[in-house]
DNA sequence: GCGACAG
DNA sequence: ATCTTGTCGC
């Protein structure tokens, strides 16, 4: 699989490998069971851009249990435009090595990604491209819907007929956020997860933390 | 062909 | 995503 296109990138190629990383990310779902305590670290990435066509990447990682948390951000050239369908190719591969960094010096076991994790044209969003290049459990956190045909009662959206992803109205009066299991986790527990994560309106902690830093860096204010 | 389209 | 000051409102 051409986690990384380093080559050149092209449509074709690019949604081949979509393909291929649905295919691994339902069988995990369907073969393996993820166990989550409640002392897990909790870790999420995010990306900002700079005018100089610069990406930045930034991580950071919470430990429950100790209650402390570090981050780290890192930039890099763009490579790829920003094709709708297509973030993953743009943004997986600074993400990747900014959380391999942090990795070396936290352990990490889920990860907040924003963006859609399964719900995607063809499954395989920018959290599920991720989680499966890391091989870490992976939570797509969305600020607005890419795909969809059919919204219930739950806030639960189906596309093609496959239960994508779950709409977090949490707390009442914030924006509405589109989750979706990225890797190696169901979409029930993935949403509990983030709605537990969100006690203030705006992006649940910890990746509202990797967005202002990632802007601050694309600044120059850090 | 037309319109939609995460960040 | 980014370009951008002040401003309306809880």
């Amino acid at each position: 699989m051409d986690m990384f296109m380093k080559r050149r990138f092209s449509i074709k190629k690019a949604k081949a490998s979509q393909l291929l990383f649905k295919e691994k990310a339902f069988a995990q779902l369907s073969l393996i069971k993820t166990y989550l305590s409640d002392n897990i670290n909790i870790a999420a990435v995010d990306c900002a851009f700079t005018k100089g066509k610069e990406i930045i990447a930034s991580a950071v990682a919470y430990r429950r249990e100790e209650n402390d948390a570090f981050f780290v951000a890192i930039r890099d050239k763009i490579r790829i435009p920003y094709i709708p369908g297509f973030l993953g190719f743009r943004e997986v591969p600074v993400a990747a090595a900014a959380v391999s960094i942090l990795r070396d010096f936290v352990d990490i076991d889920l990860l907040l990604v924003d963006g859609h994790g399964i719900a995607h044209p063809r499954f395989s969003g920018s959290a599920t491209h991720l989680g499966l290049a890391l091989d870490i459990p992976t939570i797509g956190v969305a600020k607005s819907l890419l795909v969809y045909d059919k919204i219930d009662e739950e806030g639960n959206f189906f596309y093609k007929g496959i239960l994508i992803g779950k709409i977090l109205s949490y707390p009442e009066n914030a924006r509405k956020l589109y989750i979706s299991p990225g890797y190696k986790i169901p979409l029930e527990k993935a949403f509990e997860i983030v709605k537990n994560l969100r006690k203030k309106p705006g992006l649940p902690f910890p990746l509202n933390y990797a967005d202002k830093i990632s802007k601050k860096v694309a600044k120059d204010e850090l």
